[in-house]
RNA sequence: CGGGGUGUAGCGCAGAUGGUAGCGUGCUUGGUUCGGGACCAAGAGGCCGCGGGUUCAAAUCCCGCCACUCCGACCA
């Protein structure tokens, strides 16, 4: 059979990365479009990836003394309407509900956009004291914005979150939760989904409506673009303001506490495919993927194949492995491909010629490798090839990032090198909105962020050639 | 919201000058196969995106709408 023929129903990244994506998206069944745009369907397969994020974040959240709540779904108008900054910025998205059975609504609901308006309605009437802080709420809910253009995890109009929001009697303590999440993000990130990234701080520009500091982290896709893929913010008091939150501190003072949120989305799902994915379809790191071993019997009818390969399930899922074996009779090249759809992380062969020598083929989905598995240690290879190729997916990852980040001393500089290499490229600036303004028109590039690791490159800014104040990542985002 | 593309079987497509629909693949059943997308046989499956118009007659011509998709602007 002509190997082209392999994985025919996907796009090649480099002929329409767009393309790619969508394909891998529904191909791999993770996702189904609804009847309505920009809300998506996740299938079990994608709702599963979900669902081990999930896990992993809810696991440390609570580990740092948060607690889940549920707010509601809808927001009168008139409390979305309390802080200025947050419904200028929110408004032009916001979905209204109007009617209620056959009655109109004498104020309209906003459908939640987030949820930081309802959290602080709400703490104004539950926080007195100093005894009653911190506050350290989360929630996993679903949010709807009125995208214009949508795409499977990357835009929806609806998407799946969590949203993190807490209360301060100080300053320092506030700031200090913003940046321990925004490091909960970033371990999320590296250590569980393999994809590297960039920490910093949002010009005010990019900064998240009605915040004081908004911190993200940002990772790079396999087209070099950027994805934001976790933010988190620092509000000051002036949401406690706007909402009326005051409490008696310790010297029995009314005091304004000090404000936080941050927040991950399914569309860090779209990153991870775009970070790992290739032409045979998804990629996943063995430490999320839903099935990280599946087992395939070849020549299955055959005496003793069947029942070695179920017996090495068994002893894998007792070793605590997510592992499957695929026993239906389709061919084994078809199995190869759809599980390489799947991105399923390892792949064990078992056929009659294994059983005579008392192994099995164990195949990386990350490079391809074969190895051949004495079957008597699986306990111990498997395991091991597993971390060897959520290892390789970091280090493969990483060198993508690192091998696109690009200093420019000139507006053309940084320009030319987008234009002709893509990727991050690093400038200094004098924190003028008008010079990033300017980067955006003539480069086509936004700022990713004031990275927490500063470097030094000159005395002054590209753009407009003054002083500079800090050195900045630009890039071309999602 | 601007520009382009596409809507016919689950998916991919064909249907020229109008005459009530076909191919590939997938699906179902049975059998043979099995180390990179196997084969034979028999089946099931269609408001031709939606609404209007022209006509004796519309998948086909005209008008409107909707959805999906890609590229911009905006945003997680």
């Amino acid at each position: 059979m002509a190997k082209e023929k392999k994985v025919e129903q996907i796009t090649d990244m480099e002929v329409d990365f767009a393309q790619w994506f969508t394909d891998v998206c529904t191909k791999a069944e993770l996702v189904d479009y609804s009847g309505v745009k920009g809300l998506f369907i996740l299938r079990p397969y994608g709702y599963a990836l979900w669902e081990n994020i999930q896990s992993y974040l809810d696991r440390r959240f609570k580990e740092l003394g948060h607690e889940n709540v549920s707010m509601p779904m809808l927001i009168p108008e008139s409390l979305l309407q309390k802080e200025k900054d947050h419904v200028e910025g929110f408004a032009p998205e916001c979905a209204w509900v109007t009617q209620g059975g056959s009655e109109e609504l004498p104020e309209r609901l906003c459908i939640r956009p987030t949820s930081e308006t309802l959290f602080c309605d709400h703490w104004s009437h539950v926080v007195h004291s100093w005894r009653d802080l911190p506050m350290k709420y989360n929630q996993w809910c679903s949010v709807l914005r009125w995208e214009k253009t949508t795409r499977p995890f990357l835009r929806g109009r609806e998407f799946l979150w969590q949203e993190g929001h807490t209360l301060h009697a100080t300053e320092e303590e506030a700031r200090e939760e913003t940046l321990q999440m925004l490091e909960v993000y970033a371990d999320c990130c590296e250590h569980l989904l393999a994809m590297p990234v960039i920490r910093g701080n949002k010009t005010d520009k990019e900064k998240f409506a009605g915040a004081v500091n908004t911190y993200t982290i940002e990772c790079m896709m396999h087209d070099h673009k950027a994805l934001q893929s976790g933010t988190s913010h620092y509000f000051g008091d002036g949401f406690a303001r706007a909402f009326n939150i005051t409490f008696a501190d310790r010297n029995n003072q009314q005091s304004v506490p000090h404000e936080t949120s941050w927040g991950m989305s399914t569309r860090i799902i779209g990153g991870l495919i775009m970070t790992h994915g290739d032409n045979s379809g998804l990629v996943l790191p063995p430490r999320m993927a839903p099935i990280q071993v599946i087992v395939l019997p070849i020549a299955q009818h055959k005496p003793g194949v069947a029942d070695k390969a179920g017996e090495l399930v068994a002893r894998l899922k007792a070793a605590g492995i997510r592992v499957r074996g695929d026993f239906s009779d389709n061919s084994p090249g078809w199995k190869f491909a759809n599980w390489e759809m799947k991105g399923v992380p390892l792949r064990l062969e078992i056929g009659p010629k294994d059983l005579e020598n008392g192994q099995c083929v164990a195949v990386r989905r990350d490079n391809g490798e074969k190895a051949f598995l004495p079957l008597d240690r699986l306990e111990e290879s498997v395991p091991a090839l597993l971390e060897a190729v959520q290892q390789g997916l970091f280090d493969k990852a990483k060198k993508n990032l690192d091998e696109h980040c690009f200093a420019a001393y000139s507006l053309e500089d940084a320009r030319a090198l987008q234009a002709e290499k893509g990727g991050f490229i690093k400038t200094m600036w004098c924190g003028d909105p008008a010079c990033e303004a300017k980067m955006k028109e003539q480069a086509g590039m936004s700022s990713r962020c004031i990275p927490f690791q500063q470097e030094h490159l000159s005395d002054v800014c590209p753009i407009c050639g003054r002083p500079a104040k800090h050195m900045v990542y630009w890039g071309v985002a999602y």
